[in-house]
RNA sequence: GCGGCUGUGGUGAAGUUGGUCAACACACUGGAUUGUGGCUCCAGCAUUCGAGGGUUCGAGUCCCUUCAGCCGCCCCA
């Protein structure tokens, strides 16, 4: 085969479509549910929207496309919040009397990665950002918004991770009691862990390499670091998730990979044991800053997002289907030389609102009957020559295999009866 | 970006120390059975083994390159 898609890169085919439209309705039903509505924004930008000053993290450059046109660069998103906080700037939706703003995107995004199961170069991310408020109650709503649509996708082997990086204050002073404790003892620690030193202390905390090592058992924990009104802050999200009937676990090592978060941070983890190294669900928390950031004031955010190929994989692992299928209802076939006819009758059931398929090849009826079979349907019209003299088709229903002889003028409505039955 | 495994028809797959007609099964198509199938029987269905080079009298089997998938690391917005 000469041609293929990209490395990264696959096409959903018919066989598959019908899950992906019934997830993507199933996440926009339940963000109704919450008066979470959609916003679009451009698949690329101009790169400087994502690529953030202060960035400690060297996602920025490697993983993203970027592409120049004439003087101008741009880069296909590689994640939904920077575009949205964008456009909320930019149309002022600050403004609106009622905040937060509840948003949410749904569309393709694109990494430069190595490709693995559940994580491609472009793939498809759900998010919802809750914009212009700060309070314990938006930031469990937003959590709780992701659960209600992973239980009713069947997903029930799951866990909340959840943590908070306080304020700027109490996060700052923090990462400097890491860099002092850390130094010293830097020989004992990964060559990753010597990069994240200095780039990012927090994440040596969930090094992998490094798990068991004692140096970082005995490390210094962000919660002796929090001030009290971010510890009040903390105390409250997690009453309102215990409201909520939400369990979850405190976990002070999680600490996330951006910057830009602050105070409450979670991650919601299949605890399946053959997801590997795959197991984050969805992820996110509040930020502080970034409103601030594109040009908006000083408002806070919250919200995380969710790809929707790991979504959908593991909720087939659990069991879950599309509940529609794409199955005829009707399979209309033909004995002897019949004309058009069959095709009009085809016409007539769809205008009624009956899934119909038609064979439009002069093919034996044996082979037809095999159609029909694959087709799924549960009545066949046999449309002969001699029965459509006198205006009549054979109806055979293969619920009780039966069959009649009905005049066209009553088809549509012996047909609904047997679908009815 | 680094490391490991894999790649044979529509599908699942056999292919032994390189020798040839690339098993077997399912699916599919046609016929037995010119207008009532689902059983059975018969026949057809990979000039080719991800792609491109090389070694050889001869390569799916050996070598090189390349593409893709999977697993782990990095990273995970």
């Amino acid at each position: 085969m000469n041609y293929q898609t990209p490395r990264g890169t696959y096409d959903i085919l018919p066989e598959d479509s019908l899950k992906w439209q019934e997830t993507e309705q199933l996440i926009r039903e339940v963000c109704r549910l919450y008066r979470y509505q959609e916003i679009r924004t451009p698949v690329f930008e101009d790169t400087k929207v994502f690529k953030r000053e202060n960035d400690s993290s060297d996602m920025v450059n490697k993983e993203m496309y970027t592409f120049a046109m004439g003087e101008e660069s741009y880069t296909l998103r590689p994640e939904g919040t920077a575009g949205v906080i964008r456009a909320f700037d930019q149309h002022k939706l600050f403004g609106n009397p009622d905040l937060p703003a509840r948003l949410y995107y749904l569309g393709p995004m694109f990494r430069h990665e190595r490709p693995q199961k559940g994580r491609q170069r472009q793939f498809t991310q759900f998010g919802v950002e809750s914009i212009g408020a700060k309070s314990p109650e938006i930031d469990a709503e937003v959590i709780a918004l992701g659960i209600d649509i992973i239980k009713r996708m069947g997903i029930s082997s799951v866990k909340v991770c959840i943590n908070t990086l306080g304020d700027d204050a109490s996060r700052s002073a923090y990462r400097n009691a890491l860099k002092e404790y850390f130094s010293p003892h830097i020989d004992e620690l990964c060559g990753d862990c010597h990069r994240r030193l200095e780039q990012n202390p927090l994440r040596i905390l969930d090094c992998k390499v490094d798990a068991e090592n004692p140096i970082l058992k005995d490390a210094p924990r962000l919660s002796d670091y929090l001030n009290e009104e971010s510890r009040e802050y903390f105390d409250r999200v997690l009453k309102m998730l215990d409201a909520l009937d939400i369990e979850y676990e405190i976990d002070d090592r999680l600490v996330r990979g951006l910057d830009y978060y602050t105070h409450t941070v979670f991650e919601v983890k299949s605890t399946r044991p053959d997801s590997g190294a795959q197991s984050t669900i969805f992820a996110g928390g509040r930020y502080d800053h970034l409103v601030e950031y594109f040009g908006g004031p000083e408002l806070s955010g919250m919200g995380f997002a969710i790809g929707l190929e790991r979504l959908i994989a593991l909720a087939e692992e659990e069991g879950w289907k599309p509940s529609r299928t794409s199955d005829a209802e009707v399979y209309i076939m033909s004995a002897g030389n019949v004309g058009t006819a069959p095709l009009e009758i085809a016409q007539k059931l769809r205008q009624d609102g009956i899934i119909a398929d038609v064979n439009l090849l002069g093919r034996s009826m044996k082979a037809q009957f095999k159609s029909a079979d694959r087709s799924q349907a549960p009545v066949i019209i046999i449309v002969g020559e001699s029965e459509l003299a006198e205006n009549k088709v054979n109806v055979k229903n293969k619920k009780n295999d039966t069959q009649v002889t009905v005049g066209l003028d009553q088809l549509n409505e012996t047909v609904k009866g047997i679908l009815a039955e």
